[in-house]
DNA sequence: TATTTCTATTGAAATTTGTAAAACAAAATC
DNA sequence: GATTTTGTTTTACAAATTTCAATAGAAATA
């Protein structure tokens, strides 16, 4: 149970979990081991999983014109990761979730996750607290669109996530940004 | 009572509520009325409720360069309202919340809501559930920044409110779609 | 290793969008 | 109702970004 610690961890960071409670939840995750280039979750599929992220990097994939598409969004270690609003809505998926890299989850399916709701002191409160986590993500990414210029948030990300340039292809930070690899490129050499 | 009807159903739409739980609840809520142009939160400010709309427009604002801003975000009638980031964090806001029309709202605070999550059965089922809700508006308008241009995104908001053009100041919504009420008039220009 | 595929960069032209200034329309205020 | 303020549209021009095309480099695969 070594590689539970790191989720225990985080959860704990938001509220203490009884070790009965704890035990339950923890029945219910399911070790997975992905090779770079995965997909986890296809268009158009209901999102089955939430998974914890214990080591990679995963993308939100979004089709655009008939052969664009867009990164809809980046997920690192020890995030949790999921088609989160098909996952929620049991609706089928508008994007994909594909890794990055070598990546190894903890995941746990939609009617596991009914049953700790259902049977656990702190199911409701995780779900809850987890829930107000994703959302606190996303405003920034909104905000950024609006007002940041794509340079600036090629920076913000660099700032944040520095790794992050050398482990995946530009093209894909250049759909993030929402910009073409060709503007990327060009942001790029001016900034140095 | 009457005017509580709207925010139970709501409510109701998501789970079952005994009226005890529902009593308790109803009891921190508070009625308020603001005229049009009226702020509900600052900039710098920690937020400190979450309120319902029963009637009337929201708009949330961001500021961009030393005079200029941005529409961040509507709400309209029968959803929540809140600098939700600054509530659920308690820290100040980076965004303002303020009134484009005359509006009622039910509004409870964060130590009530505290309250509530620890005194009732599903307080916390509640507050994960509302949570969610509000995490999946997002993710709509993030794609939508990404993949449709302002013509498609101005076209969307005109097919889900198609009375918004009517109530609200067309310079707002070109500062939500994200270009300049110049670029509006030429799309809608267009468009027509 | 050689070959193929994928990725990154560069240049030039075309398009989109923003800026600034002005005129007009609509709404609010006196 | 007249005046003032606020919001919308239009134009010409500037700036930023995309598109298309070509090339070089890096990575994957046989």
């Amino acid at each position: 149970m070594f590689l539970m610690k790191n989720i225990r961890d985080y959860i704990e960071t938001i509220t203490k979990v009884n070790d009965e409670d704890w035990n339950l939840f923890s029945s219910k995750l399911h070790k997975k081991r992905f090779p770079k280039k995965s997909i986890l979750t296809k268009i158009g599929e209901v999102e089955n999983y939430i998974s914890f992220i214990e080591e990679g990097v995963v993308r939100l994939v979004i089709p655009k014109n008939d052969e664009d598409e867009m990164t809809f969004g980046f997920s690192f270690q020890n995030e949790f990761i999921s088609a989160y609003d098909s996952f929620l809505t049991q609706t089928p998926s508008i994007y994909q979730v594909e890794t990055l890299t070598e990546t190894r989850l903890l995941s746990i399916s939609y009617s596991d996750l009914q049953k700790v709701y259902e049977q656990t002191q702190i199911g409701n409160l995780i779900g809850r607290l987890v829930s107000e986590g994703l959302y606190l993500l996303k405003p920034k990414r909104t905000y950024s669109l609006l007002v940041d210029t794509a340079e600036q948030r090629y920076l913000n990300l660099f700032t944040e996530r520095p790794n992050l340039i050398k482990e995946i292809p530009l093209k894909y930070i250049a759909s993030y940004i929402g910009v073409t690899p060709q503007s990327l490129s060009r942001i790029r050499k001016q900034i140095t």
